[in-house]
DNA sequence: CTTGAACCTACAACGACTATAGGTTTTATC
DNA sequence: GATAAAACCTATAGTCGTTGTAGGTTCAAG
């Protein structure tokens, strides 16, 4: 490709969709590429690697803001990196919390659906544990951002 | 409360924002309560046994149009639960594949976070690891739904 | 009767896309 | 070189489940 890479090229070699990498280059995470005379995106081999790094932290749970932040950082090699340790511990950490509660969902989950074996609605195990009007069967893992990701 | 229960007191009852309250009202999950004569909502009991079940269904992870049909459906107590225990399963199924993914996340976190440690960005794990042109390392996780939610 | 907390509506914003409408350009084939 | 289809363009609205704002009204205590 002498001419550069067009979008539909750039989608195909990193899984993301086309009208993602145009949103990318509206909020500024991609740089805008060069046009043809008919106005349409080449991109680079460098823009190819600026959005595989933007859709690998978008898989581990970066958010569009970190990245941000990520890539400002990277922009500039010699300073220290603990900034950027930081940024990753905190996704970690966000992660671990994320985990803990879904286990505590699919306990929840496995005894509902393990309990409701054809019989009436007026009987059945899921619709009683939904109802339950204390908050306590679910205190343990009372967490007032769940599921706010 | 011989007047019933204002909005207020049905958000601190439940750990729902009142916003989230009126949301529900509006999409019509939650039933309009009565008003005073000043327009102010005032709840019964059932109102507060319906937006516990809200919430605990959407802290399990269901959506509010899987909720719709729950409420649905656990309106006719006399049919088979059959259809519950189907939504249950979507569920649990959905959940279980969300926790394999956040455990292969957190595992790349952890190398990564693990590895970077007060140096140079130029030397960094996290970038590098993020920089990574090919999508092998993250090919065993590439779900096209990762944080679909 | 006054004050202040709690309430009301309507609407905009969030994050990270996804979809649509309606038009233009590129590319492949004849 | 003409034509057709695939790929591209912009602009705008919609998704989901909220959260936040502005600007006004009502309730309950002192």
């Amino acid at each position: 490709m002498p001419n550069g890479l067009s979008i539909g090229v750039l989608s195909r070699r990193t899984g993301c969709s086309i009208q993602t990498i145009r949103h990318y280059e509206r909020i500024g995470v991609m740089p805008q590429p060069r046009r043809t005379g008919g106005n349409q995106r080449r991109y680079t081999v460098q823009h190819l690697g600026r959005l595989n790094f933007i859709r690998h932290a978008r898989e581990l749970g970066f958010s569009l803001e970190q990245i941000r932040e990520l890539l400002t950082l990277a922009d500039y090699p010699d300073q220290s990196c603990a900034e950027i340790d930081r940024i990753a511990r905190t996704n970690l950490a966000a992660i671990e919390s994320r985990l803990r509660r879904l286990e505590l969902l699919r306990h929840e989950l496995q005894r509902m659906a393990g309990a409701c074996r054809g019989g009436r609605v007026a009987d059945c195990r899921v619709i009683r544990v939904l109802s339950m009007q204390d908050r306590c069967h679910t205190e343990h893992m009372s967490f007032p951002e769940a599921f706010e990701d």
